[in-house]
DNA sequence: TCTGACTGTCTACAGTTGTAGACATATCGC
DNA sequence: GCGATATGTCTACAACTGTAGACAGTCAGA
């Protein structure tokens, strides 16, 4: 029982996922519901990501009744953490600062977050004595 | 002749781009050099990368006497910036802000760059009002 | 000019992903 | 108890991905 399922996600399979983790558990009906809403999927459709998103970890089941409760195995900000690590690890030499730039850009965050941001990004330069070069 | 590639680059294409994106433009022989140290891919597996690499439109070629000079169409920051949107855009509510939080910890990031975000980061609390709410 | 080395092209093949129909079966209401 | 309905399973299949061998054309050196 891997507890971090470490395939990632396809994009139909992160979808799928969000549907899940939007709801914490919900049965299959539910995200076909909604999937055909969003997507247009068949049934059918939703239920083979289903079944591979159970077969790779990504969904655990509880049997009720004649159907199956589906719950993620793992909080939806560490699969993003996750897929933001093998972002960074594609970025080359001086692209991680533009593409943070880019990204802080394109979200929408709130005072806290900002404030938690701003505060993270001053131990940065406290504390790191490779980045202290030119900082008064 | 799409000037941005749309097609998403797949895992081991990431690699390929990284090596020519490094060396700007070189040849094939470069690139199975390079992997084939990084990776152990034989010649083969990096000339179909390098030819799907074309057909999508991520690399371009110049012929050079019986050979070709690969240089890629988009700058790498371009084509990180996009794989990020997608990321966003798996990002629930909530989450970004701690997402680009887990990005900045696991990031090296220069001087100029953390005041290039502090910066922006001033910027959205100015000027955004819906975020305007807690602040004094 | 002949040949060897190198380059790109063609072909291959297993595994993954996107998409979905067919079908057996379990359940719940009557 | 029986049938209608819903649920999961099996099967399918094309496209994409990872990985690579075989081969043909070409350029440079002997």
């Amino acid at each position: 029982m891997p507890n971090e399922p470490s395939e990632p996600l396809a994009p139909a399979e992160w979808k799928v996922m969000n549907i899940v983790w939007r709801r914490k558990r919900c049965a299959a009906r539910d995200v076909c519901e909604e999937a055909k809403g969003e997507h247009g999927w068949a049934p059918s459709t939703v239920k083979t990501l289903l079944r591979r998103l159970v077969e790779k970890g990504h969904l655990q089941t509880t049997q009720v009744g004649n159907s199956f409760l589906y719950r993620p195995t793992r909080p939806a900000l560490r699969a993003l953490e996750r897929a933001a690590d093998t972002l960074l690890r594609n970025a080359l030499e001086g692209t991680v600062g533009p593409l943070l730039a880019h990204m802080v850009k394109r979200s929408q965050l709130s005072d806290d977050e900002l404030a938690e941001l701003r505060a993270l990004l001053d131990e940065r330069s406290d504390d790191d004595p490779l980045t202290r070069k030119g900082r008064s």
